[in-house]
DNA sequence: CATCGTTGTTCCAACGTTGTAAAGACCTGA
DNA sequence: TCAGGTCTTTACAACGTTGGAACAACGATG
């Protein structure tokens, strides 16, 4: 592989002339200018970036840190965040957490500052103490805990009100919630939304009708819907703190024989491109997944450029989008 | 941070005795070790991966390069690809492509032997000429081309004979497929394994039940299960390239009120877990995903290693996971 | 006591790049 | 012609690491 020194020796200049002509100096003579990019066209040089990382004292890296690529939010998540890292050229470190805390804690530790310039958290299960960064961060979703690094996410609160709203303007009175969780930040704003979204109906809240969900998986769904539906007083909707449980619910429904929507009505969150095509298409909270990515890495991308570190907290916007699984009762 | 020189220097030895600590050289005295392991542990030194990999003139990244994360399949891969990496040390740098020609080309280019050590490639568009890789490289699925390139893969034609197969031991005579492709290998093949299973079960050929498909998502298995239920005699079972076009093809069926799998049998390809709780279920191909990850990272560490580079052809297992989408006629 | 091999440590160079400073070439105007 | 400036190029060092050679200390051997 061409290094600058081949080039140089090909072009009859010296490497930091090469060098110049690479980085766009503007003092290059035409004439030399033009026997480097010829040498350089000839040897097909590319920079090695590594070297010029080491040099420049940065790695051209971004790490993003999420539970795991099989989860649909996830997966469009750092496609986007991939795509956007481009526009800075960055790439994208993927590291996979699994939501576990010893998961969570391995893949900071391994975040040295040489590995990459900046990272992306979605952390699930770390405790305040965890976060000591070596590069600067942004969290994805909502503080866990309460810890100083920069947040970009929608209203959580706002959100989950909007679809419980949304299913008590349809007429029903008895909804469940499913994904109750005991440390996930998120579960406790959504549920807080949920909360609030009866008591402006004076509906009551009743315990029995919020199930928690450990894994947000689809089985997880599933589970949760079989023990609502063995109440003996059993809801007349579901909202679902993400769109895999709701697909779990709705699955579980069906194996009952209870009709979605009009036995059951069912809200998700997150509005995987799955949702669109289940049968019933799902009603589902929309977060802007390309302008959470966006701002998560704009924002890294400032903090990196200037040493200048005010938090921030980026509330992006979301939509509910209705669809097949909710109806008028 | 600290380096090297740091830790050298509050242990009172050289830099590169630390340097034969850090990596486990033997001759190293007693007291000498103990004082410098002391000292890395107060520095908490990490060491300069761009360093170390300018150094040793390596990376410690291979590329995944694939068409789009937000298609299940190739997060799921890309989850296991990421895991079975780690156990060689590496990290993924994923590239996606959006399965077009440019997006293709362009992540080929950008693959200097100075960002990745070797690449695992999912391509779909891309001609021979495509392939002057400048480092070691697997292909996933099926040669595109003929290209002397290793592999990693299921036989696909026995796999979709086998799923075809299948739903004429059910009683299916009239059964269409989904997912014809002018350019891509794995298509073609699939098909030739429908065409052998018609074959031997002395059914005819029908090039009306043949549906292409061009970017084998879910909104793509939806038009053409419309246009197949269209046609003046519609078929009684459908073979589907990938679950997603099955998805979005069960999907299109149930707007029609065709019911699925009474009136209409699908069968699908990848075994995403979506396709396990989809409504009905769905029958598909199930190749083993992390026999196929595993393969190709191994492939390639040897690859890498020793210089030698003998073609090779990996066939990993499959398996046709039967659900609900398909029943006796 | 000289020699040897083993063990332990250090010095130097190099990986490919770019920032800095300095040197060289060229032009302008007096 | 020369001083003073503007362009243009170069030499050098450095980023943090490791391979290799050189060196030093040591006990064992003859």
């Amino acid at each position: 592989m061409a290094t600058l020194k081949d080039v140089a020796r090909l072009a009859g200049v010296s490497v930091k002339t090469v060098s110049n002509v690479v980085n766009g100096y503007s003092f290059v003579k035409a004439d030399n200018r033009r026997r480097v990019e010829e040498a350089l066209e000839a040897t097909g040089y590319r920079p090695n970036l590594g070297a010029r990382n080491l040099r420049r004292g940065r790695t051209g890296f971004i790490a993003l840190v999420l539970p795991e690529l099989s989860i649909p939010y996830f997966a469009e998540l750092a496609g986007l965040v991939i795509a956007a890292a481009q526009e800075h050229e960055w790439n994208v470190l993927i590291e996979q957490t699994f939501g576990t805390l010893a998961g969570e804690r391995s893949a900071l530790a391994s975040l040295g500052p040489h590995l990459v310039d900046a990272a992306i958290l979605s952390p699930e299960a770390l405790q305040v103490d965890d976060f000591q960064l070596s590069v600067p961060a942004v969290l994805l979703g909502e503080h866990a805990v309460d810890v100083p690094i920069s947040r970009v996410g929608i209203d959580n609160v706002a959100a989950a009100q909007a679809a419980v709203r949304h299913l008590i303007s349809l007429g029903h009175q008895r909804i469940a919630a499913i994904g109750a969780h005991p440390h996930r930040g998120t579960a406790a704003l959504r549920l807080e939304g949920y909360r609030a979204a009866l008591a402006e109906a004076s509906l009551p809240f009743v315990d029995e009708l919020v199930v928690p969900a450990l894994n947000y998986h689809r089985a997880d769904g599933a589970a949760a819907m079989k023990s609502l539906l063995d109440l003996r007083n059993p809801p007349d909707a579901v909202f679902c703190f993400n769109d895999l449980l709701a697909i779990g619910a709705m699955r579980a429904a069906a194996e009952r024989f209870v009709r979605v929507p009009q036995d059951l009505a069912v809200v998700g969150f997150d509005n995987n491109e799955e949702s669109v095509y289940s049968s019933p298409s799902l009603t589902s909270v929309a977060p802007d997944k390309g302008a959470i990515a966006r701002a998560a890495v704009d924002l890294l991308h400032r903090r990196a450029e200037s040493r200048d570190s005010a938090l921030e907290d980026v509330e992006t916007p979301f939509s509910l989008q209705v669809r097949e699984s909710t109806v008028a009762r």
